[in-house]
DNA sequence: GCTCTAATTATGCAAGCGTATAAATACTTG
DNA sequence: CAAGTATTTATACGCTTGCATAATTAGAGC
């Protein structure tokens, strides 16, 4: 008989592209809304609707996938904060002032990319690759960062060697960190923007410059 | 028959508050090792030298045991900084100093801390419990710093409103967890004393104040 | 030293995991 | 429109996981 087999399940075929990026983003939100153990293959499958073994044909194994996302929530994160400089005043210091100000608002500072990179974090520790990925973020992030203190510095006739940049850009660097953190986990008991202010009220304390100029951006 | 069953285990029995400590240690050990995933209730037993039944018999569910970890590990840290801050000179600014020293050198800033507590933070956002369990270790380590730093404004005569040591917490607070990631995150690319000697220097900045004071701690 | 109980071990189960592989099908190419 | 192939589904296997429960035993109290 078998008259109506249980119907196999209909499908278009994506782009490799597109679905890469698919299952990414359906790993991101399961990795967001329950952690990273709750981005198991079957979950993401269901989320990217498609097949679990899908997600072998794409990624060989598990890791690379999460380890492909990963990447692209750091990529993500620091496109994030570049398209904020693209419009933004062209003296330094305004510069400087609306990449902090990118970095402590939304969308960056969200809880949940502090989950995503918290859960991932977890694996640098134990996963060479993953140590390198974070390597490679870090450093690119910091290195923008530091291009950024230099210029601030410049414009303000402020001496500006690389072993004064270096430090101030870990310190900075720290600043932007520590206070996205505190948003992130706990956003809801600051005022809207509060935090902002606070690092770049911080950060020109650090560099003793201002970064307000006068007729401001916009 | 039956001359020689396989040998049954033999065991003694620890007091309660023993066990309990044993067992979150374990968890701690497999968590800084091979991240929350390697802390399986067999691989804990293993560590802790006794079988895995024994678990659930001291926590009702694995989540708990995960969570008294958590706890344990932010606790640790806390009485950690404070026990810095016992044998610290008595000058308010020399505290402070000594507060963020040993908040960002051994054995606080260490790569298995960061493991712990990003493992952890995962869960944060998906676990009532958790969360609050954070907030308090956060807001507790916020405060004591807090006080910190009124004290040493006012050492140096300057105003230490509310209002402004609760900015000056929120910005010191980024500035310590900040350079505690940095170092826990790639400790090898900073020389000794580094991340400290930085923290210290921008935490004088922000407040205006120098905390090096006239011959000095110890 | 015997007894009793609480602490511990031993055993097993059901569910979920990542992965392998074979079968089916939507497109591409001629 | 027929054939071929790359993409996708379906199925299944072996392992590990957290958890339940029964059997044991160490140590306290009389």
């Amino acid at each position: 008989m078998k008259t109506q087999t249980a119907t196999r399940k209909s499908f278009r075929r994506e782009g490799e592209d597109k679905r890469r990026e698919d299952l990414i983003a359906a790993t991101l939100q399961c990795v967001a809304e329950r952690g990273l153990a709750g981005a198991t293959v079957r979950e993401i499958a269901l989320r990217a609707d498609v097949t679990p073994g899908l997600i072998r044909y794409y990624f060989p194994a598990k890791d690379d996938l999460i380890g492909a996302a990963y990447r692209a929530v750091m990529n993500r994160m620091t496109v994030q904060a570049s398209d904020a400089l693209e419009n933004a005043d062209s003296d330094p210091r305004a510069r400087l002032s609306a990449f902090v100000t990118a970095n402590l608002g939304a969308p960056i500072m969200d809880p949940h990319n502090l989950s995503l990179w918290a859960g991932f974090i977890g694996l640098v520790h134990a996963d060479p690759s993953m140590a390198a990925a974070h390597r490679d973020g870090y450093l690119g992030f910091r290195d923008e960062l530091e291009a950024l203190i230099r210029d601030a510095l410049l414009a303000a006739f402020k001496p500006a060697e690389k072993s004064v940049t270096r430090r101030h850009a870990i310190a900075i660097n720290a600043i932007i960190d520590g206070l996205w953190l505190e948003g992130c986990l706990a956003g809801d008991i600051f005022a809207d923007g509060e935090l902002a202010e606070t690092g770049i009220a911080a950060i020109e304390a650090v560099l003793g410059v201002s970064l307000a100029i006068e007729g401001g951006a916009k």
